[in-house]
DNA sequence: ATTTTGCGCTCCCCGCCGGAGAGTGCTAAA
DNA sequence: TTTAGCACTCTCCGGCGGGGAGCGCAAAAT
């Protein structure tokens, strides 16, 4: 990767011209040359002053034109340092603050919470929101249950993380009597309340020849059944862990010509495995993290932007959240919206303990 | 409306090339003009001829042209009569109906299935799929079962239907103990098992005063907490009762101008509104139903069709799926296609007992 | 040394023109 | 009833030209 540029390797005055351009052309999509950026920016200099000025800039690649009697565009290196040392956030105004707690109000179960934090982001930017749901490497189970529904189909509840509740059905080979599942719940649950999932599946596999020699003959069926039930368990729902919305909104700015890198965006959301990647990129990197343009690495991003942030409750980070948008996106804005909403759906997750 | 064409008021000429006019236009998306018509036809009539058929069949409501010296194209009136009298159905080669048959072997939980329905009918037209979920009004109450949490928080399990399950979390008034809970579901499963759900919440709900008198106290408790279940559970999860896939195929035919078009349609793919409502209008009549362009009464959906099917088990339709393509799809391959996925989640449907 | 002025040059954008092509409708002839 | 002929209407380029925006460079000004 080519090196970034520090905002002390540019004079003061490039930097606000700099500064200038790129907040001009978020404003409205068109280059913008030395003329209009000599009217608007308050120094009195004369436009060959800044085409001057421009041209360093260019070559340091920060800037670049679409053809040669056009004005200048910001690059991803543009908006990286544009971003990283030049960038005035916003504050929020309490409406919009107010709009959001209200959303995330904690009134029902955590997928509905974080499908509503997800369209409210998108709503509140117009942008795309997306929202990774907490990874099930963190889930801990709480407490396990059967149902007989018949003589061998027994439904298995998983409470995990004192909110949400996975359900199985599994086939015994033999007949399990209401009593016996009594008996065989309250044996799991002594022993593997509240460790982690993967820890009790584990534990189950590696462990099943030495239990079986101590424990008694029906807790020998006990541990099958288990091993059946977290087998589904853990390896459910691969795909369903990221939520998207408003992705129509992407649709507004796209020129026509983007019709084509759209599709490609639209279907990675809907494979989830690339933006999955990106955001666990950013999942270890507390605070705002941004992705912008190619430099993400991904290329059906090219010319989009993630804003991203971790939400977490005691400390622990639970997931990510964030926004895609165009890379010209009025980072301002995104950036303190998804900040709160994460801090947000951080409280919410917590106060609903 | 106005009113439909029969075939029988058209010569058999004129039928003919109006349907070969449709298929070469389904072909190519480009307006058709009485010289290629000619060629392509073996009537060895000339241009002009056909001329006036086609002025005729326009006079009549089954043609338009876009400009005055374009060729013609189909109104959404030709489609129909295309499709009701013309139509010939092709048949499915026989990798396609393995495929289908692979998909759908039903392998894991109803979601699933619906969801890889919806998606296989998407890659096999190219098009976007749609499944409606088995509405709630046909879902009867196979075991209610509760889970204490905490002392005061009960986790309500409905098993519904014999595979779906329904999880509840309800906060009660006081405490119960695990034998008090064993009590009132025995008790409610005793009256409500097999019951529809709807005709449980308003028996409950109706009846509430009368049964107050009669039972114990304790039970009391139980009709209490049964009505708090269930005011959540039959409101439960209305917006996700469509599955959608492939929307993103529908982006490689819409030419640039129907980008704004395009939008919209996405938007009532998210809010499920107004095509949850085409489907409905399609559960009633048995059989393929197709809505065609702006006949459907919803204008998002001018210039495209839906092609939709119910499916059913042991004669009782469950849904409807479907598939929604631009008006010009190839429906002499889609209709087989989806009646065939439709007969064949019945299977599914049904073998999963 | 920095900034400005002046100037020539390069593009894009837009409207215009004109011709080619496709297609129509109408009328008159077969 | 069908066909041929013809005038007419549109769209779709490609080319042309002017206007506008913008650039770079060099020389003059500060």
């Amino acid at each position: 990767m080519v090196s970034n540029i520090d905002s002390s390797q540019l004079s003061e005055r490039s930097l606000y011209l700099f500064k200038s351009l790129v907040e001009h052309f978020i404003e409205d999509g068109m280059p913008v040359g030395s003329r209009t950026l000599a009217r608007d920016s308050k120094l009195n200099l004369s436009p060959a002053t800044i085409r001057n000025v421009m041209a360093d800039l260019e070559d340091l690649g920060l800037l670049d034109s679409p053809h040669i009697s056009a004005g200048r565009v910001p690059t991803a290196k543009g908006y990286r340092l544009f971003v990283d040392s030049l960038l005035s956030v916003d504050d929020l105004n309490s409406t919009e603050v107010d709009k959001i707690a209200r959303e995330l109000a904690p009134k029902d179960d955590v997928p509905a919470l974080m499908q509503r934090a997800s369209s409210m982001l998108s709503d509140i930017t117009r942008l795309a929101g997306v929202v990774m749901l907490p990874r099930p490497e963190q889930s801990r189970l709480r407490q396990i249950e059967f149902v007989a529904l018949s003589a061998r189909r027994i439904l298995v509840i998983l409470v995990v993380n004192e909110r949400e509740v996975q359900n199985r059905i599994i086939n015994t080979a033999r007949d399990f009597s209401p009593s016996e599942l009594r008996q065989v719940s309250n044996y799991l649950n002594e022993i593997f309340a509240g460790k982690e999932l993967n820890y009790v599946r584990a534990t189950i596999l590696d462990e099943l020849e030495k239990m079986k020699e101590q424990v008694h003959q029906s807790m020998q069926a006990a541990i099958e059944m288990a091993q059946t039930a977290f087998d589904t368990a853990t390896a459910a729902e691969p795909d369903d862990d990221l939520l998207f919305s408003g992705q129509t909104n992407l649709m507004d700015v796209a020129q026509l010509a983007d019709i084509d890198k759209l599709k490609k965006l639209f279907e990675s959301f809907n494979q989830k495995r690339d933006i999955l990647h990106l955001l666990e990129q950013a999942i270890n990197a507390s605070g705002i993290q941004i992705f912008i343009g190619e430099e993400s690495g991904y290329d059906v991003l090219d010319n989009y932007s993630v804003v991203t942030a971790p939400y977490e409750v005691d400390g622990q980070i639970l997931g990510v959240l964030g926004v895609i948008g165009p890379t010209r996106m009025h980072y301002e804005r995104v950036i303190p919206i998804v900040d709160i909403t994460a801090r947000m759906l951080g409280c919410a997750l917590n106060t609903k303990e």
